[in-house]
Order: structure tokens, then sequence, then C-alpha cells
DNA sequence: GTAATAGGTAATTGAATGATTACATGCTGA
DNA sequence: TCAGCATGTAATCATTCAATTACCTATTAC
């Protein structure tokens, strides 16, 4: 064994705690995702963010609390990446909305943290901010993009579906079942390998 | 105070335990709609039921098998009253049978304890059972209710987004919000005096 | 250099909760 | 009528988990 430098006591680096909260936040958006707010704990999340669990708890305060920004850093980015949609101009609308939409599942937990949030409306917290951000979307979807409001509850309904099929892991029948393929395809017009793909390398993961 | 018949000693009747069983499995559809699978507690179920907790431990194993037990039967009723639209006829099918969707609300929770077992579907009890859920209601439309596949999606999406705002509590919403009146006007043409009206109800009890 | 501050963890705690055990009593059939 | 089974509960256990405390060490400002 070489004797140099074994024990010469170098420190551990640091991280400003900003980015130390991104990262908690994007691991807490993967953990809730897969678990829900109840099912999710904060050992989970810390261990998947690299850090303790009292460092979690004493950044956010609570959990609930970390759930909450969880699921407003979600809304952010969906709103920016349809305002970036809509930056690149208004032919086929509907479509590229939905294409960037279904984009959004690169951000492992993003679509499904906030699915989680929508069944929890009658908590006391998390429900008045879970319906302000639904609420959020559908004033985007009318006043910015132009939506009346049927289309606008068909570019919903879509969106729910979707993310519903993500949260059942449908895709993983997309081989074993006529059914669920046929579905599949129904639903992700485009963008269906995005899904089969995602769904293999999250399989991978567990 | 009377002195009558104070302590003679009346035997408390009992119940058949398929009776029971029945109880329990409503009560538990109410919780596990409210507060999901791992927000749920088997003691909140037992008082919702009227037993105590560890009798509904031993009747169902463990909290898990109760779960499955609650979708699965949540799935029966709603093949059940699918069934009986089909019965009654074939004209107008597509809304008829979204009408008789929404009457399931009147089980409360029924949809909302399937919609929470569909974003745990990457748990591997309760995963593959709610895949299995989703794929025999849509095997129904197809195969049954004879929609193609664009029509068994279309009736889906408004099936989950009907889900989504019930799980979002947005009836509360509907007059204070003229965002959420119009969405859920849009999102419910005719029925949406029962949703008002069971969100009323729902705010009584908590 | 050296306080002071910021970024972190190990150890622990207190409450909640699913499950188990032991026990009590109503019901039913021979 | 009474033995055996079914219906039910009180008490308790073992675990999990969010939260707290106490402490350690980089980094930074002066």
């Amino acid at each position: 064994m070489s004797n140099a430098a074994v024990s010469e006591h170098q420190p551990i680096p640091r991280m400003k705690s900003e980015d130390r909260r991104e990262l908690i936040l994007e691991a807490a958006t993967g953990v809730f995702g897969q678990y829900g707010y109840y099912g999710a704990t904060t050992d989970q999340i810390a261990r998947a963010a690299g850090v303790s669990q009292p460092y979690v708890v004493r950044m956010f305060g609570t959990k609930e609390r970390l759930f909450i920004e969880v699921i407003e850093r979600a809304l952010v980015f969906i709103l920016r990446s349809f305002r970036a949609v809509l930056a690149e101009g208004d032919q086929d609308l509907r479509a590229r909305l939905g294409s960037a939409y279904v984009e959004l599942l690169r951000q492992r937990g993003l679509l499904l943290s906030l699915m989680h949030s929508f069944v929890l409306g009658g908590d006391p917290v998390i429900g008045p901010r879970a319906r302000q951000g639904f609420l959020e979307v559908y004033a985007f979807l009318r006043d910015e993009a132009g939506f009346g409001p049927d289309d606008a509850n068909r570019f919903l309904e879509g969106g729910m579906l979707l993310n519903t099929l993500v949260g059942l892991r449908m895709s993983d029948e997309f081989e074993t079942s006529d059914a669920a393929n046929e579905m599949l395809c129904a639903a992700l017009p485009q963008k269906l390998d995005l899904l089969l793909e995602l769904g293999k390398s999250q399989q991978a993961d567990a």
C-alpha cells in the first residue's frame, strides 16, 4: 500500500444551500411522484438527494411544506414550458402544447406529484394550492393560449388521461396486452416512444 | 332517576360477518378515497364503520388486502352499472354511460379510491390490480359497448378529468372562481347539480 | 489568522400506526 | 342446555417516521 497522503484530512467540499435546495426538490419530486404525499418519507427523499434526513426537514421546515414547494415548482415548470411554446408561434398550438406536456415526463415525477396533489384536494393545506395550480393552467389555456372553454376542456381531459396512464405504469403492459397497446397508441398519437423509453429506464432504477 | 331495568344485562346484538364486511368495505372506500392508501389508517376506517381497529385488520388480514378488495369492489360496481346501461338500449350510449359514471359519485369515495390506486401503479401489489381494472373498463368499452379506439379514449379522457376535478374538490370554488365555474360547466354538461350537491354534503361531514 | 456564519450529520425522541394476543360474550345446533 | 363457534373488543407490541437536539467542520468576512 502507498503510505502517501492517506490520513491527510482533506476537507469535504460543501454546496451552496440554494443548489442543495434544488437537488432536494428534484429528488422529492421523484419520490413524491412515486409514493404520493403520505407514502413518501423524508428519509427516502434525503437518500435520493444524497443528504441526511434531518437536513431535508430543517431546510423545508416540514414535509408538508416541502410537498407544497414541489408542486409549486412543478407548476412553474409547466407554465414556463407552455409559454415557450406560445412564443414560437401559434400554428398547431394544441398539438404543440400537448407535445410539450408529454415532454415534461422527462422531469421524473413532476406530473405525478401534481396528480397526487390533485387527489388530495380535501386536505386543508394541500387542497387549496392544488386547486389554485390547476386553475392557473386553465387560465393560461383560456387567456394566453386563446382556447375556448371546450378546447381547454379537451386539452385537460387528454392531460389527465395521460397522467393516469403514467401513474398506472400502463406502458409496462405495452407488449403483453393488446388492449394496453391500442389504448396507449390512441392516447399518445406521437410521443409514444418517449413514454416507453422512460418506462424502461425507470424499471432499471427500481 | 328511574331505577327500572338499569342493570338488566340486555345482550348486544351481533351482525353476520358478511354484513359487517360490507359495512367496512363501504367505510374503507370513503376513507381511502379521501386520504389515499398510505394516508388512510385502519383506525379511521374502523371508526367510520363503527367497529374496533383490530376487527378490521383481522377480517382482511392486512391494510393492503383491504385496499385491494376496495378497488376490486369498486370495479364491480362500475361494470355492473355500465352493463345496466347497455341493457337499456344503445341509443345515445356515450352520453348514458357518462351519466352512469357520474352517478357513481353517489358511492362516496368509489371513484377516488380507484384514482388513488391508479397513481400508485409502481407498487408491486397495487399496480398490477389497478392496471388490470383499468384494462377491464377499456375492454368493456371496446368489446361490449362497441366503441372504437378513439371513442373509448375520449370516454376515458372525460372520466379521468372528472375524477381529477372531484379529487381536487373543484366544486368548492364553483361560486368563488369564474374559471372554476366555467370549467365545471364544460366538464359536466349535465349532472353538474349532482356534483355540487355532493360537494356540499361532504363539507358538512368534515 | 480567527471569529462568526453557513452547511451539514449522528443520535435520539415522541407520536402514530398496523398488527398481534388474549379475552369476553352472543348465537346455534345437537 | 350447553358446547363450540362466531362475533367482537381491550390492551399492547414493534416499527416507522417526522421532528428535535446537539454537535461538527467548511467557508467567509474582517
